[in-house]
DNA sequence: TTATATACGGAGGGTTCCTCCGTTTAACAA
DNA sequence: TTGTTAAACGGAGGAACCCTCCGTATATAA
């Protein structure tokens, strides 16, 4: 029952795979009390670790990044879905950008990292930054073939737009800012029709 | 004839501005051949100064960068009157937001140098920020007024928005989707009736 | 010519990044 | 158990950058 094609390969070590999740946490934990910009040293020594370590386990810093917050961007995600399943495609859009400014005003970290690989070299492997544009794609899709916004919408554009909002995350107000422009965007996105009739109550 | 209120003050010394014009120069140059991290070590190298040299005239990255481009700004913010001099309100503040995105296109150090700008700690002072700031928030009241987009816009989410299209101007691509971008935004920005005009020629 | 405020220069300390390679250790076979 | 070997570890160290500090040099004004 071995699954390997050739040769005999070794399991993977078991203090790898423990000093692997332990840089994890132990990033997570150091993203969140010293903040996005925390160096890789610093988490490194607080894992009690060798840099080199790190460097084995995650050549990147996006890399890292990746790793923590695979779960909430899956969740992020998963939303579109669940989204549509509960109300009309553009409503879910709009709704769906709401939460993504959601999730980076509490991970901001998250932000560069989606930045570095919306439009980074290579976008083909089935990274974090693939995730959220399939999702994207899926509403803005939806919500054209409805006729909730016009046909021609390109979903990256979006994509880069959310990013760019969210872009300055430390300034003060610009949680409420992002969710003001996520609105102009919205109501932008609409045929002329139906703005007119939302702006009427509805027919 | 002394301008001085009290005390006895000498005038600048002659090397001490020259010293300023060879390094704005030679940032200037810098910033186009190498890029827009070029390091201030390698700035003050290139103008045959030392690095100490170059801190007591720009203490900050920011202070250099806004030296460089001052008239690039400058033409920026004057742009918006002369518009504004030329057509409707509202296709002024559209051409405008065009124009940022070209402005920023060739200089990409400007975009980061705003940012830290816009949402900094002090915004008071007559900065670059400061006139972009004015030139949008000038058009965006005309356009309001003339009922070309709705009235209660807020300028400096606009201007948020400008900046955050202008993330991530490496990617291949960025500026036919920041100017996407720009037209959803400006349809988001107009009132119902209006669209719905536009949409139909005109009346 | 002299005095002095101004400006210069760059050494140096601190930080971060990342590589490289000698050492250790877990997995597997005998 | 023991030996072999591939995998993983650790951290020294070089490079780049930032920024400060202070001894030295010089332009200005008396």
């Amino acid at each position: 029952m071995n699954v390997e094609a050739k040769g005999q390969a070794r399991k993977p070590r078991a203090d790898g795979q423990r000093n692997r999740e332990r840089l994890v946490e132990t990033a997570k934990a150091a993203f969140a009390d010293v903040g996005p910009d925390v160096s890789l040293d610093e988490i490194a020594r607080r894992a009690g670790l060798g840099i080199g370590t790190l460097y084995r386990h995650f050549p990147t810093r996006d890399a890292i990044v990746e790793a923590v917050y695979r779960r909430e961007v899956d969740e992020l995600a998963g939303a579109a879905t669940r989204l549509l399943a509960s109300r009309p495609a553009g409503e879910a859009l709009h709704h769906w950008m709401r939460l993504f400014v959601d999730y980076i005003a509490t991970k901001k970290v998250i932000a560069s990292a989606l930045g570095s690989m919306v439009g980074g070299a290579s976008e083909l492997y089935a990274s974090s930054g693939a995730r959220i544009i399939q999702a994207i794609s899926l509403l803005v899709d939806r919500a054209g073939a409805a006729g909730d916004i016009r046909p021609d919408v390109n979903p990256k554009d979006l994509l880069r737009a959310l990013i760019g909002f969210t872009y300055g995350a430390d300034n003060v107000g610009w949680r409420p800012s992002a969710l003001r422009l996520i609105d102009i965007l919205m109501d932008g996105l609409k045929p002329a029709e139906v703005r007119a009739a939302a702006d009427q109550g509805q027919d």
